[in-house]
DNA sequence: TCACAGTCAATAGA
DNA sequence: TCTATTGACTGTGA
């Protein structure tokens, strides 16, 4: 019967005159729209509606089959198929602009009264949402598109409101409650650790990371629901300082515009350090050979399990860790998660996936560990047996523990005691948040005792290609340490000395040495670290990061993010490179200012304040 | 009580 | 002033 009837609706279709006929079309498709939406909001519940007439909801549903088209009742007779999703937003967003109308006013005349920021985040989500994977409410506002874009009288009526809603053009803040907080940094940070850790905490680690973040326990759940909604978003926090130049380029295709901010702030960073590299280089005397430093690298720790060298004529290397034991990747079990989790690809934090996962398990055996309430430092290996290959790994390459301070009990006699530990590994971590610069890091010396090295090596290495380092900016100090005179006088290889060890291909300068006393941690920490650079006979270089990392927290955050905040809050303008470093350099003025990382960090006077919240909040770790 | 889908609306950036 | 982001909220079902 159904047949029959479209079969005679297109006859006549035929013979009327094509303006005609696709008007009717048009007009037929608004009215079934209509009534289903009507009929829609008539039942109790919208859920309902997918057991009768609108085929399922089920996200794990990857088509819409003949049952669900035979499922629709009679009086849907003029949908002739479900939403396209994509199109129609693609169509909708095309009609908006080219009829000059702004998401704010079709929110409310359109869109039913939904609100700015929802309408576009509908057109967002829109552009790779499939009918099939929203429930019966999550169509609606699909269907109010489709439907206003098939009714030219619904076209119509919007322009002529748009002209005289003369007074919608007023803006403004509805009531200022003020009811959104925002989260610091710091916050983020450790959030998004757990986040890529456990996408559901336990309440236990909710309540832990409320407590040490002072944070109510209601703003981290919602966090983590949001991320989870959302596929993770504040991943950008990860990737923005991160130098993984594949990160870069999913940022560019999943954050759009906003990679522009991303772009701008690598070539502010490039050119700064650039500039500072060629300062470097100009003002420093030629000395020794490549090979000395080049066996620093190759017995480095943190180059990971294997014995690989770490040629300085290499290129950029990155790891693909998305598919380590732990990673979020790992974590989409089935394709509903994947489909709503979109891949993330976790920075080259952890060295290469061996030793990610060998980490991975290392939490876990620890996470869920039955010894006892007893958290133990990550940091030291224990006697349990469970922890033997990590014991013999770090023993075959040389790592020298010494004894460190158990973790505190958690008061409450939880028996996860996963939060207090990733709390502790988080702070100590030398993760990409806690580098103030790109670099390549690795161990020299042996780890202190609050679980820092002694000293840390690390590399930047030229490349024909031009890489995008995607990193926080460099270290005020770090650059004033670098072009001091009285550095020059250290002895090398002592904390404090700069030497530069040439090759043949790339001139004496090619490769620079700097060992560098870390600031004071607050639990008296005093390392040094070895800066290698290979510096670039061109501007054109870029900085392998990281091959390496510190496996479980080696460097204290504090100690170096800390520096750079004070570094940073000291200055007398937001942003800027100190006065005394813009005399000596002269011409890179203005080549320190922070960059926009991201558009909450953009602002510099916030940035700093949030840096110096920053500190007082790694502070209350230690 | 919790997680989730969807939404509101404050806010930042262009 | 626009849009995009995101913290917070509502409604719902298990």
């Amino acid at each position: 019967m159904r047949g029959s009837k479209r079969e005679a609706v297109e006859i006549l279709r035929s013979l009327m005159d094509p303006s005609v006929a696709e008007s009717l079309q048009a007009l037929e498709r608004t009215a079934a729209w209509v009534n289903q939406v009507a009929q829609m909001r008539q039942m109790s519940s919208f859920q309902d509606i997918k057991e009768d007439s609108m085929g399922d909801s089920n996200p794990d549903r990857d088509a819409y089959s003949d049952k669900d088209f035979d499922d629709i009742p009679d009086s849907y007779e003029g949908l002739q198929d479900f939403v396209d999703i994509p199109a129609t937003v693609q169509e909708f967003k095309a009609a908006l602009e080219s009829s000059g109308i702004s998401q704010r006013f079709a929110a409310k005349f359109i869109m039913d009264s939904t609100s700015q920021g929802n309408l576009s985040f509908l057109l967002e989500k829109g552009k790779s949402k499939h009918w099939s994977e929203l429930s019966c409410r999550g169509r609606l506002p699909y269907i109010r598109m489709r439907r206003w874009l098939d009714s030219p009288e619904e076209q119509r009526i919007t322009l002529s409101q748009l002209s005289m809603t003369k007074e919608f053009k007023k803006t403004g803040p509805k009531d200022g409650s003020g009811r959104r907080g925002k989260f610091t940094l710091f916050q983020l940070m450790v959030l998004c650790r757990f986040f890529e850790e456990d996408q559901n905490p336990s309440l236990n680690t909710r309540m832990l990371l409320a407590e040490k973040l002072l944070v109510s326990l209601e703003r981290i759940t919602i966090w983590f629901q949001n991320q989870r909604a959302r596929g993770f978003p504040a991943k950008r926090v990860l990737c923005l300082m991160s130098v993984d130049r594949q990160n870069a380029e999913s940022e560019k295709a999943e954050f759009g515009r906003k990679y522009k901010n991303i772009q701008d702030d690598i070539q502010k960073r490039t050119q700064a350090l650039t500039g500072a590299l060629q300062n470097m280089a100009g003002t420093t005397a030629p000395s020794p050979t490549l090979n000395g430093t080049e066996s620093n690298l190759s017995s480095s720790y943190f180059n990971g399990l294997s014995t690989e060298t770490q040629s300085p004529s290499a290129g950029p290397r990155t790891m693909d860790l998305s598919s380590a034991p732990g990673s979020v990747r790992s974590l989409s079990a089935s394709p509903h998660l994947s489909q709503r989790y979109k891949p993330y690809d976790i920075p080259p934090v952890w060295g290469n996936s061996d030793r990610y996962g060998n980490f991975t398990n290392y939490l876990l055996q620890q996470t869920t560990s039955s010894a006892g309430n007893s958290i133990q430092n990550p940091n030291v290996i224990q006697s349990d047996e469970s922890n033997a290959s990590m014991k013999k790994e770090l023993g075959d390459l040389g790592m020298n523990l010494t004894p460190g301070r158990n973790l505190p009990e958690k008061s409450s006699g939880s028996t996860d005691p996963r939060p207090a530990f990733l709390v502790q590994n988080m702070v100590n971590s030398s993760s990409v948040f806690s580098r103030p610069y790109p670099h390549n890091a690795y161990q020299l010396g042996n780890i202190g005792q609050n679980g820092v090295p002694e000293k840390e090596g690390i590399t930047m290495t030229k490349s024909s290609d031009f890489q995008i380092p995607i990193s926080p900016a460099p270290k005020m100090s770090e650059m004033e340490m670098t072009s001091s005179k009285k550095q020059e006088k250290i002895t090398n290889g002592n904390v404090g000395s700069i030497s530069d060890h040439g090759d043949e291909s790339n001139g004496p300068q090619s490769l620079r040495t700097i060992v560098k006393e870390e600031p004071k941690g607050d639990q008296g920490h005093i390392g040094s670290s070895v800066y290698n650079n290979h510096s670039p006979p061109t501007n054109n270089f870029s900085y392998d990061y990281p091959m390496g990392n510190h496996l479980n927290g080696h460097v204290n955050f504090a100690s170096i993010k800390v520096e750079n905040v004070e570094d940073d809050v000291n200055m007398s303008k937001p942003d800027r490179i100190t006065a005394s470093q813009s005399e000596r350099s002269g011409k890179i003025n203005g080549a320190y200012e922070r960059a926009p990382s991201s558009p909450s960090l953009t602002n510099g006077r916030a940035l700093n304040s949030e840096l110096a919240s920053m500190k007082k909040e790694v502070d209350r770790f230690n």
